[in-house]
DNA sequence: AGCGGGACCTGTGGGC
DNA sequence: TGCCCACAGGTCCCGC
């Protein structure tokens, strides 16, 4: 389910409304959801701090210690009454010292949760080869990294190139800057890998100023949805006119993903 | 090296 | 109504 623009928006209204509060209990329902330190130990804790890095994001409590939550396809973290019943596919359910209760749902269980000391966070392979935030690196840089054989959709959708894109902001990127998904990385000129850059920055920008996107069942911490789906030039838009020319999307398979594309506006370079 | 396919899971929607 | 298939926002692993 989430890239970065939903992931942002979950931290941001976890922000606003679990930092400070203590951690009264913490239960784990569903042990195949726990990675790392099993978050049970978050009880008797105080939440400091809450921010992402890429799709995965972090709760920084005062001891030291993070709890790091990643949604995969389904997942969701977000906050309730104490009092509300537990939605079906709740693995872990937090307390807080304010009557709150900060629960992970997740049906399809391939997200996961756990605590993490900085030392063990710098270390986990997968935390250490994420490539940089697109948000907050120079596009210069980020037009360097768009390179080699693979189709450049591939290169997108692997987090050592940029860190937080997934499939839909992917082929709206790609869209935006006029490319063909399965165009070769190495075969991209430097104006193409410069335009790329820019459309991944103003797509999810625009994104999190949307609330991320709801397809089915994203919501925020909150349990509002995003609006970003209504403003989707290609995503789900197989066969529909392409809103700048009006030739029909097309769709099929690029990178082993579901991919779709304006044959006219993105020529295969 | 890079790709395709499968695995991990459940839910939903379409066709018959 | 019921059944079967395809497909879904991510990542990892295997074999060619």
């Amino acid at each position: 389910m989430p890239e970065l623009p939903e992931v942002e928006t979950i931290a941001r209204g976890l922000r606003a409304t679990i930092v400070g509060r203590i951690v009264r209990e913490a239960q784990v329902l569903h042990p195949a959801i726990v990675r790392f330190h099993p978050p049970t130990s978050m009880a008797g804790e105080k939440i400091v701090t809450v921010d992402r890095r890429a799709k995965l994001l972090r709760i920084h409590l005062q001891s030291g210690w993070m709890a790091v939550a990643h949604f995969k396809m389904s997942g969701r973290l977000w906050v309730t009454d104490s009092t509300t019943t537990l939605p079906q596919h709740t693995h872990f359910r937090a307390l807080l010292d304010d009557n709150a209760q900060l629960l992970f749902v997740d049906p399809r269980r391939f997200g996961f949760v756990g605590l993490l000391t900085p030392q063990e966070w710098q270390q986990w392979p997968f935390a250490r080869t994420l490539g940089p935030e697109p948000l907050e690196t120079p596009p210069e840089i980020l037009a360097s990294r768009f390179t080699g054989r693979r189709a450049i959709k591939a290169v997108l959708l692997d987090q050592r190139t940029i860190a937080g894109v997934g499939n839909i902001y992917a082929d709206e990127s790609l869209f935006a800057a006029g490319i063909h998904p399965a165009t070769l990385a190495r075969a991209l000129t430097p104006a193409h890998r410069n335009r790329l850059a820019q459309a991944i920055r103003q797509i999810l920008q625009e994104a999190i100023r949307a609330g991320g996107s709801t397809i089915s069942d994203y919501r925020n911490a909150m349990g509002d949805k995003g609006l970003f789906q209504e403003q989707f030039a290609v995503y789900g838009r197989a066969g529909l006119p392409c809103t700048h020319c009006h030739t029909p999307l097309v769709r099929s398979h690029v990178a082993g993903r579901s991919t779709v594309w304006c044959p006219q506006c993105q020529p295969l370079a």
